[in-house]
DNA sequence: AGCATTGTTTCACA
DNA sequence: TTGTGAAACAATGC
């Protein structure tokens, strides 16, 4: 599920944890929480608040009181944050705090991709998709021999642009995802941010990275929703990329 | 059975 | 040294 507006959504859920004490912490999974082992997570947090929840592009972390470390957050590929929910079946709940009021807080994860971390190292994040600024996105996307597509997926350029979002935007801007992105004018530029913000905003709305307006078509003998030709299939950037070839034209 | 998957990191290679 | 692309990672669903 993961893209900017789902770890948004996550983080609005963290911010439900807020100020209440932690008093035990479920850090058993050593993939998970590499890589700390079992118990060191707990010893950290036992005994502490959460006082702040943050994002950047897909990457989350939570301020604790005093002096206490960061915790980094990452839902991976299927990860989501539940707060005051009953355990999952099938140990999909990755990473728990328990709260001294009887609350949890889990990284819920059916894959185990997520990941827990104390102290996080954003350092090579790049700035929100949803608040980089104009000339930012002109002097970081710009710039490389790479796809397009690829270049929207390195989240050191731009922070937050998942394989669907990606998609959504090349489409909304009317480029194609194999122009080099070096190649751009200003104003294809400029568009394309547009476009990137716009479709981030919407899919914050409506409630996630799936409710695009391309989305539903992409698929196997999927049609352009604005045009009505048949869209392009082929694997850009490492991921299954849709266009339309019309609308999109190289 | 085989392949794809809304993500990130690491490694090989130019 | 820098940039790019493929593979690895884990588990599930079609």
């Amino acid at each position: 599920m993961p893209e900017l507006p789902e770890a948004e959504r996550a983080r609005q859920q963290i911010e439900r944890a807020l100020g209440r004490e932690i008093v035990a912490v479920d850090d058993t999974d050593t993939y998970v929480s590499r890589p700390h082992a079992p118990g060191e997570i707990a010893a950290a947090l036992v005994g502490r608040k959460l006082v702040s929840a943050h994002r950047r592009g897909k990457f989350l972390w939570v301020e604790t009181d005093d002096d206490g470390p960061d915790l980094g957050l990452h839902l991976g590929m299927a990860g989501r944050i539940v707060v005051d929910e009953p355990p999952a079946p099938g140990n999909w709940d990755r990473f728990v705090l328990e709260f001294a009021d009887g609350g949890r807080l889990a990284l819920r994860d059916k894959r185990r991709l997520g990941r827990a971390v104390l102290e996080p190292d954003y350092s090579h994040v790049g700035p929100d998709a949803a608040e980089v600024g104009r000339d930012e996105f002109r002097a970081r996307v710009g710039r490389g021999g790479a796809p397009l597509k690829a270049r929207l997926l390195d989240q050191g350029v731009i922070a937050g642009v998942g394989n669907l979002l990606a998609d959504e935007a090349l489409w909304r801007a009317r480029l194609s995802p194999r122009l080099a992105a070096g190649s751009l004018s200003v104003e294809q530029l400029d568009a394309l941010r547009r476009a990137v913000r716009a479709a981030t905003r919407d899919a914050i709305k409506l409630g996630g990275a799936h409710t695009g307006r391309l989305i539903p078509h992409r698929e196997r003998g999927g049609v352009c929703p604005r045009c009505g030709g048949a869209l392009a299939r082929d694997t850009i950037g490492g991921r299954t990329t849709y266009w339309c070839p019309r609308c999109q034209p190289d």
